[in-house]
DNA sequence: TCTCATGCAACTTTATATGTGACATAACTC
DNA sequence: GAGTTATGTCACATATAAAGTTGCATGAGA
């Protein structure tokens, strides 16, 4: 199964966004994802409606984080995506008159469930604040490099 | 995304061949899930790999269950399967060398892995026997209908 | 007015689960 | 042995969704 990376790639834009204060393009953070400028559009779009960035148009525009990030948890960031899919399995009918199928449903329903709930719980306990420190911690540990997040 | 549901597939074909003793031709077991024979065989491949069930050709053949149903958990059928992706989202990179992108892996890591790991735990207490005994238990209660595990 | 940037819609590409057809093989019946 | 019935498997078609791409409208600043 093809797995959703947006959430993975709007942390990544978040955070390097963090690093600096100036507005952002699309385009520069297109580069430093390795994707298209469209891409970053879409997947910023719902973060702008939550408040979280703001967008500005023409020169000197682009992209600004508009968010405490101590506040705002990767559950956030996860909601503001849509909240897409979590799992990748799911059953094949949703309400079945077999009632086998109800049972593996059931049964099948419980564990998913619980698994999303932990999930989620454990993405809103992360802050984004928490992963710029985490970020900061690994730059100081590595000595033979500038202040460039990128590259080896 | 789109959902896997092979899983909820083959514990519906297993339950189903736990109810009455016979072969199983595919065709008979792909009408009752309303799929394609071939799609059967595919995913009881993998069963009949770890030895969960046996497949005969030709006259009087079809598939047979051939584990003690109170000895093969969900967990186990998840495997047979070949152990698919548990979650729809992933990271956008694996081995990133930018730390930002380091950063974020990690924290959503501990998330996906915790998620995932008590996912599996759930799915590995609940064995084929469990479910059987629910299956009848709804059965039970629904006076109103013969045995036919089919139809409203 | 020109340039730069987002906003947005439509399309292409890609990956994967699922569905289908064709044919070889094996086992049983006659 | 011939015919029938089943699985085994390959190859290809279909459906869906993420991801990438193109084009153009809109708005802001120089």
């Amino acid at each position: 199964m093809r797995r959703d990376s947006r959430l993975s790639g709007v942390l990544h834009i978040l955070l390097h966004m963090a690093q600096q204060p100036g507005p952002f393009t699309s385009e520069t953070l297109a580069k430093a994802m390795d994707t298209n400028p469209v891409v970053i559009r879409r997947i910023m779009a719902g973060l702008r409606e939550l408040g979280y960035v703001r967008s500005e148009k023409g020169h000197g525009g682009g992209w600004t984080l508009a968010c405490d990030l101590s506040k705002v948890t990767l559950r956030d960031v996860y909601t503001a995506l849509g909240s897409p899919a979590l799992l990748a399995m799911g059953n094949r009918t949703k309400a079945p008159g077999c009632l086998v199928e109800q049972a593996v449903n059931a049964a099948l329903d419980q564990a998913f469930g619980e698994a999303e709930a932990l999930l989620l719980s454990r993405l809103g306990k992360v802050t984004l604040a928490m992963l710029a420190e985490e970020f900061r911690k690994r730059l100081g540990s590595r000595k033979h490099q500038g202040l460039r997040a990128h590259g080896a």
